[in-house]
RNA sequence: GUCCCAGUAGCUCAGCCGGAUAGAGCAACGGACUUCUAAUCCGUAGGCCGGGGGUUCGAAUCCCUCCUGGGACGCCA
């Protein structure tokens, strides 16, 4: 199922088990159950290839020190495989293992290509990803920019991991935004009439809104300017959003995102789910009526205040649609509902997960992944964005100065919840500063190796015939030991919806990759040697371009 | 005022579901290209992990408290 760091660490656990069983039945340990420890890589190599805390924790329970288990432990040990076992520090066990187990991993990654890495975390469980859903209303923002590029990658990660994942965007074309969006239209087409309409002030000010009355009165001339408003506006509305949502889709496309699902929030008030899933909430008991408002009463469920579904004016809220949204997705069978939320959202979380649970479905399965916010530099100063005032960096304005691929690994690079600081200037800097290129570079050195290779009429060995005791240098060793990590990194990523996991371990493993060529050759005389090595590479570029797959990136062949 | 996020090297941050001597990049300093790409490498230096208390064999990590910065608290989304 996975690589052969889990399976070494699977076999030294049961091991361990029947150590302390037979410490057990012979007297010598006396505990009634076996602690719940694990089996650890040390972060220092002198504490051995793997590491178990069994022997502390069964200190206590069984009243003996913790070495003295240890000591116990160990007697009853053995595995052909296991060199040398060791007792250190306050007590824990250290594994030795025979040198070469490393490379076992080396033929294993030639083989599975493109699905090294790949685990079943996940047992095809159903998942699903939301991410970035902004209003149809305007083009997309580094908010947007920096969602867009995490819902991705952790999209990708969880597939790489065994789910059957989803990735879905929420078209917010309903409601308050949208009717303000008609009017700031209408005002823009009026004024290009010849009409002094003045744009509401809490309106849209941009000038994409003035372009698309353009567009639309290009279009249809003046045919709307004595239609009725109630006439006037969604033919207005109605255009725009088709463009907007066009640009959008190419956006995101240009930035290597894209979705199986474009949900509608206006289809769940043409198909009845809001009325639905209100009535539903109604029946259990859990709406009431107040200053002429329904409120759901998310009190119940521990949130701090109720909220209002249905205005007094008779217009349900943004919640109202969200709980029927919700409902559609469990509907629909998602074992796992990830929503990515901008920071600003964060205080919408309690409410959501209490009409979850309401909805009749488990409140865990929704997870919320709370993005902090975005801060852009330029020139080492802070770059304003507003939205309201039209001034804004958009995220094709981004991908055109950076580049599609800084601009994503920048966005994934840092864990959602911390603050980002988006440097422009390093970003698209093709300096050593710049960690993309870094990354990039090792895999492109690679390419060149097996180009120079092939043109010299060499042909890629069989990696079942290879030698891998002759890789005895320390860099080697340290190469295939991180290369064999990737799929218990593409675990953790998933398991903690970490992408930036993913983003530190390329960064490592470029490293590893760049020590290694500066201090040996690939091709040499030793024609054994070479083939080693030439396997070792190309495991390493295998696993380099699964990596930056996860993450979106591209990896060039030549740099 | 209540809640959320953050506080770790000069700067930007990893590590945070407890493990052994706290890491990386950049910046600084000193070295390495007649070699498969120097967008690279090697080395040096840099730390009361915001302060204080607690939990235990063990705390950057968990709990309490205080301080600082950012954000959220609407019949907006």
């Amino acid at each position: 199922m996975s690589g052969i760091v889990d399976e070494i660490r699977v076999n030294l656990s049961k091991a361990l088990e029947s150590s302390l069983q037979a410490a057990r039945a012979g007297g010598s340990i006396k505990v009634e159950q076996v602690p719940a420890f694990s089996v650890e890589v040390p972060r220092e190599k002198e504490h051995g290839d793997f590491a178990t805390n069994l022997a502390l924790l069964l200190a206590k329970p069984a009243r003996m020190a913790p070495r003295k288990a240890a000591e116990i432990l160990a007697q009853n040990f053995s595995l052909p495989w296991v060199e040398k076992v060791e007792i250190a520090g306050p007590g824990f066990i250290n594994f030795y293992l025979n040198p070469g187990w490393v490379y076992q991993a080396l033929p294993r990654i030639v083989a599975q290509g493109g699905d090294y890495g790949r685990v079943n975390l996940g047992e095809a469980k159903k998942v699903q990803v939301e991410f970035v859903s902004a209003n149809p209303t305007g083009l997309l923002h580094m908010g947007n920019a920096r969602g867009a590029a995490l819902g991705d990658s952790i999209a990708a990660i969880l597939d790489f991991a065994g789910y059957d994942v989803t990735r879905e965007f929420y078209i917010n074309d309903a409601g308050n935004q949208i009717e303000n969006f008609g009017l700031s239209l209408e005002a823009r087409y009026l004024q290009l009439l010849g009409q002094d309409v003045p744009v509401p002030e809490d309106g849209y000010h941009g000038e994409d809104i003035l372009a698309s009355a353009i567009a639309f009165k290009e279009k249809h001339g003046d045919n709307y300017a004595g239609a009725p408003p109630e006439e006037r506006r969604p033919a207005l509305v109605a255009f725009a959003l088709e463009e907007k949502l066009k640009a959008i889709k190419k956006s995101l496309a240009d930035f290597g995102v894209h979705y199986d699902v474009w949900f509608s929030e206006q289809s769940l008030y043409d198909d009845g789910s809001i009325d639905k899933t209100l009535d539903f909430l109604k029946e259990r008991g859990y709406i009431y009526e107040s200053e002429g408002a329904q409120w759901f009463k998310a009190t119940n469920f521990g949130v701090e205040k109720d909220e209002v579904v249905v205005r007094s004016n008779g217009i349900p809220t943004y919640f109202a649609s969200d709980i029927a949204y919700h409902r559609n997705k469990y509907q629909r069978g998602f074992e796992w509902v990830i929503d990515i939320w901008g920071a600003d959202h964060h205080g919408h979380v309690p409410r959501m997960k209490a009409a979850v649970k309401a909805l009749g479905f488990e409140p865990a399965s929704l997870e919320v992944v709370i993005m902090q916010l975005v801060r852009l530099y330029k020139g080492g100063e802070i770059v304003r964005m507003s939205k309201r005032s039209g001034q804004f960096v958009t995220l094709e304005e981004l991908v055109a100065e950076v580049g599609r691929d800084a601009a994503r690994y920048f966005f994934v690079m840092r864990g959602s919840d911390s603050h980002l600081d988006f440097d422009l200037d390093l970003a698209k800097a093709e300096t050593n500063e710049n960690p993309v290129y870094y990354i990039q570079y090792a895999h492109a050195r690679i390419c060149s190796i097996l180009r120079q290779y092939a043109e010299q009429g060499g042909h890629m060995p069989d990696p079942s015939q290879a030698n891998f005791n002759l890789l005895k240098e320390e860099y080697e060793l340290a190469l295939a030991r991180k290369l064999a990590d990737f799929p218990e990194e593409v675990a953790s990523a998933a398991s903690g919806l970490a992408p930036q996991r993913i983003a530190r371990y390329l960064h490592e493993l470029a490293g590893l990759l760049h020590s290694f060529y500066n201090s040996h050759r690939v091709i040499t005389s030793d024609q054994a040697l070479s083939e080693a090595r030439l396997i070792l590479v190309e495991a390493t570029k295998i696993t380099l371009k699964n990596a930056l797959g996860l993450l979106g990136l591209t990896a060039p062949e030549r740099m």
